[in-house]
DNA sequence: TTAAATTGCGCAATCGATTGTGCAAATCTA
DNA sequence: TAGATTTGCACAATCGATTGCGCAATTTAA
């Protein structure tokens, strides 16, 4: 049923039935006797516009990109939950893509929701590059979890920096003098951030450079597994692992488990990202939580500010670290 | 950058250009000549037709609905990720919507998704009604997961039956007689088809009808939890139970972990849902596993057989079984 | 050499909505 | 009662593509 059938089936101009039914029968003086047919007739049809033919006059789609390394990685998938909640409540739909951490399928992306003129655009970026951001996009876009320097985007991320240390703090605090980090990748914001905060903790406990480990290359499981691997065949092993992410820690433990370690007797570990499975693995992961829902949230309202072409500022939200067994005191005292 | 402007810089009609962009130079005579020079100028300014302008002429827009109950279920966001691979390599994309087991949310994604004009739908329903796809869908539509008994949606589904039979029988094996099982949204196909698998199992092996409780409410970590509590209060404690998804058995671990029991020496756990981490946990959790990438994939095959005017047959996937130490053998033999 | 066939491309309608402007009819003003 | 206002609605353009049809110009056929 398009918009022509109602009017003819209610014997009046297309002009007044639409006028009518986006609520600007008043402005047009069409009077509330005409319009009260009319919002009737089209209820009892179910008459619902054609979007497209609607996007295409005015020039606005009401509706997002949101663009995401890896779904299937929890920290993502909430994110994602919280986001269309958040554009579902302000009458946005969500074009979902996923890149798969691949930065050509990234910027093909950028170039398909462009083409299909979102209106805006929420991206984790991969994080190593954004020149195809940089020259491709003049619509409102946030950044999140990654964002870069040295550009004016607008980006909402956990203050990682300070999660990491406050990690690594915690281990110092444990005894722990020997801690191996295994990295994400390693050029995105995070990453960096949180090495950072790991090297910045390790500082200003006076730790030594030898005892310090930076490994790993990505935010798979299998780097964690690999990387763990070959912390564990060190003549001198470290006493502590933390790992950047989730899936990192996962792949650690899975090592550990399979070189027949325990922890956190033989090793202590502990996580960036915090997952409702943790306190049941064995044992209790610790782990730095990310304050995913707010994560989420200042997100959506910073795109909405720049949709509405108000001034924003970036967010970075404050982790919080959650204590388990899966570190050992081994302090002396 | 409009194909009218593109025209212009061209000193040429939008008919031939649209036609030598679309492919179809040859059709409509286009000289080589020319149809060399717009290609070329036309990728040399980037241009990219207006999709919205596209979908209106034509009227088709790549474009599928996903509707999924609640992405933060890694059950979920392992079948969007495939989902969304699977079109995107078919020229498609996803508008993704997450209806939190809401099913007013449900009914009104497909209308705000059917106004949008998709192609077609890919659509893990709540499960409990369905008068709402009934009526309003006239569009290829595929059910994911759950589907819908006396009707002829398409739908692409484990054989839930077989999963739980087999789980069921594998506890049985193991000397189990006193079986719970903590089900999900009741009125669900793979909940009802699970539960029938349930009690064939026990039927089976003349398993006493006292000896079976049912109980739960839908598939939440908060439902595994709250119903394992009420097992252990029961007199006579089940020996095992039979979790119908994998955030009611990381509930159901949770309670059990607060009473201060220990799997499997007091009661033994099985879970229907793989994940990676499972063999991680305290103890290593037995699961059926279903074939994501399987279901994933062949509902979107599915789906494009429907749009291309197929007959199309529904699936049900074998699972798995993975069994590990989170159940005990407690044959007297 | 002329009619027929082919080549090469553009006009204008179309998809389904929204909206600036204009034009009657009704009402008001003096 | 004539002119000025106001009321109520419709015409036609527009958004940016695609496409049936038609019309010259060129080539081929006889």
């Amino acid at each position: 049923m398009t918009i022509k059938e109602l009017a003819q089936e209610l014997e009046m101009s297309t002009t007044t039935v639409s006028r009518v039914l986006t609520g600007q029968g008043k402005k047009y003086r069409i009077s509330e006797k005409t319009a009260q047919r009319v919002r009737e007739v089209a209820s009892k049809v179910d008459f619902a516009p054609n979007q497209i033919a609607r996007n295409l006059r005015l020039q606005k789609t009401n509706t997002i990109g949101l663009i995401i390394p890896n779904i299937s990685n929890p920290f993502f998938a909430n994110l994602a939950r919280t986001v269309e909640e958040g554009l579902r409540k302000r009458g946005k739909m969500v074009l979902l893509c996923d890149t798969k951490d691949d930065t050509s399928l990234e910027k093909e992306a950028i170039e398909l929701l462009l083409a299909r003129k979102v209106d805006g655009l929420l991206i984790a970026p991969i994080g190593e590059k954004w020149e195809h951001l940089k020259n491709n996009v003049d619509i409102p876009l946030v950044l999140i979890d990654r964002y870069f320097e040295n550009n004016d985007f607008a980006y909402v991320t956990t203050d990682n920096y300070q999660g990491a240390y406050d990690a690594t703090s915690f281990l110092i605090a444990k005894g722990h003098q020997n801690i191996a980090c295994i990295q994400g990748l390693v050029n995105t914001s995070p990453n960096k951030n949180r090495i950072r905060g790991f090297i910045q903790a390790l500082d200003d406990h006076d730790i030594s450079q030898q005892d310090r480990f930076i490994l790993g290359t990505d935010y798979s499981a299998e780097n964690g597994y690999e990387s763990t691997r070959s912390l564990l065949q060190k003549a001198t092993r470290p006493t502590a692992i933390f790992a950047l992410n989730n899936q990192i820690a996962l792949g650690a433990m899975k090592a550990i488990n399979e070189a027949r370690l325990n922890i956190p007797e033989d090793i202590s570990l502990i996580s960036f990202d915090e997952q409702y499975y943790f306190e049941l693995l064995s044992p209790p992961l610790s782990a730095v939580k990310q304050p995913m829902e707010g994560i989420g949230k200042t997100a959506v309202a910073t795109l909405f500010d720049l949709l509405e072409g108000k001034k924003v500022t970036s967010s970075k939200l404050i982790p919080s670290l959650i204590e388990r067994a899966s570190v050992r005191n081994i302090s002396k005292s």
